[in-house]
DNA sequence: CTTAAAACTTGACACTTGTCATTTTTTCAA
DNA sequence: TTGAAAAAATGACAAGTGTCAAGTTTTAAG
């Protein structure tokens, strides 16, 4: 449980932003962060944005995680990454001048950080090493999306499932996958049915075991191999 | 039927340039590129870069298309994207560090530009525009792709179809889309079997006209609707 | 603690789509 | 022009996956 009274997260001490593309900010530029900076606590199923709106600022995930997600034609969703602490999340749009084409949602009862636009951008003109980080940032991810969209196009659903605990564990680490059975065939990009059944046959093959939520690998090997690479 | 003996295409008067993401160069910049880039004829099926490879620098496209590609687990070719003249293929990488884990290769003779990585990095540290240009460039992309996984994971192969053909429409104009069925299905993410039955379809309910390769579109509303959104 | 709502699970079934085999057409080089 | 190779097209069939309907369990609010 957070601390929901505690809503105010120094940067300075903030362990999220050392290992974030925040982390190579100066002091000065730290403090000047510290003052712009606003922080909240957000319930589960908060919204952060939705598509379609414009982007004012980027979000800065201190504690918690967040699922970026786009509704296809009959509303349904398909998650297209999921956040945890010390990611970044919103700022894509704000470069392209585009309203938002994803909307994000916390998982689970979260801590984040808002810095506005403006503020946000003139760190960027000024501080070469973040500018590189987010066009690193944009190109990595720019391949794991290539990566995805040939996943989705040839891999079935029980090898993508595989790809997805992989990364969910990455995720949640050390925690154990807790995820509804709904985003995860959102994630997966299946339905809700179809990933239980298959959930039921990796339990069947001992390769994992669930607790009413909580998901727990118990033969990460086999799941690399049903994967595929 | 391109001119090969015309090897040198001078950036300064170059038409695909001009609206491209060197669009924004002054004439200094202009001139200095000149000197510093290659420009190279190449035939149909002929690799720019391997998925897998270190980049070397970028490639800017005067005339031709290019595909970019990833390979699944079998081989097959999944395509990510379709480049034609004006678009530059193979910068993403540059950034990261990583090795390409894309690839490019030609869809027809093509005149493609080459600029070494080192001259294009010190153009983007120097020019602004340039730099804004190529972030917002990678967030657009970045934006087609959720567009593109969510398409995959909840679009039948038919409205698949249906909006591959739009985006080819406008990669091809104004001539007719003239693409392998094997591309194509790869393209649309299906087995070339099943592509060229629905393409069977849309003949039969008058929607697009087919000479031997060369695809029309008759009734674009109708490839629209069946799109979706 | 109780109860309603939400989430999860299971079964039955149909249909889209991929695979394999074969034939026809087109391309292209000799 | 001709012949071989590549590409395109068609048919038959099975498997994977989605949908719908009905049940069960879990969650969370009163």
């Amino acid at each position: 449980m957070l601390d929901k009274s505690h809503k105010h997260v120094t940067c300075s001490t903030c362990m999220s932003r050392s290992s974030s593309l925040l982390g190579g900010l100066c002091s000065d530029e730290v403090t000047n962060l510290e003052d712009h900076k606003t922080c909240n606590y957000y319930k589960k199923s908060q919204s952060l944005f939705l598509e379609g709106s414009f982007p004012r600022g980027v979000f800065c995930i201190n504690q918690g995680k967040v699922k970026v997600f786009k509704r296809g034609d009959e509303g349904k969703e398909q998650i297209i990454h999921i956040a945890k602490e010390g990611e970044m999340v919103g700022f894509r749009a704000m470069f392209s001048g585009d309203p938002y084409n994803v909307a994000a949602e916390t998982l689970e009862e979260s801590n984040i950080c808002f810095i506005a636009k403006d503020d946000f951008l003139n760190m960027m003109d000024t501080n070469v090493t973040l500018r590189n980080g987010i066009i690193k940032e944009l190109s990595k991810e720019l391949s794991d999306r290539a990566s995805f969209i040939t996943n989705m196009a040839q891999k079935s659903v029980r090898e993508r499932l595989a790809f997805a605990l992989i990364l969910l564990k990455g995720v949640y680490e050390p925690e154990p996958i807790n995820l509804s059975r709904e985003d995860m065939a959102n994630f997966v990009g299946t339905a809700t049915e179809t990933l239980i059944r298959l959930l039921k046959d990796f339990k069947e093959e001992g390769i994992i075991e669930v607790h009413t939520r909580k998901l727990t690998i118990l033969n990460l090997d086999k799941l690399v191999s049903i994967a595929g690479k």
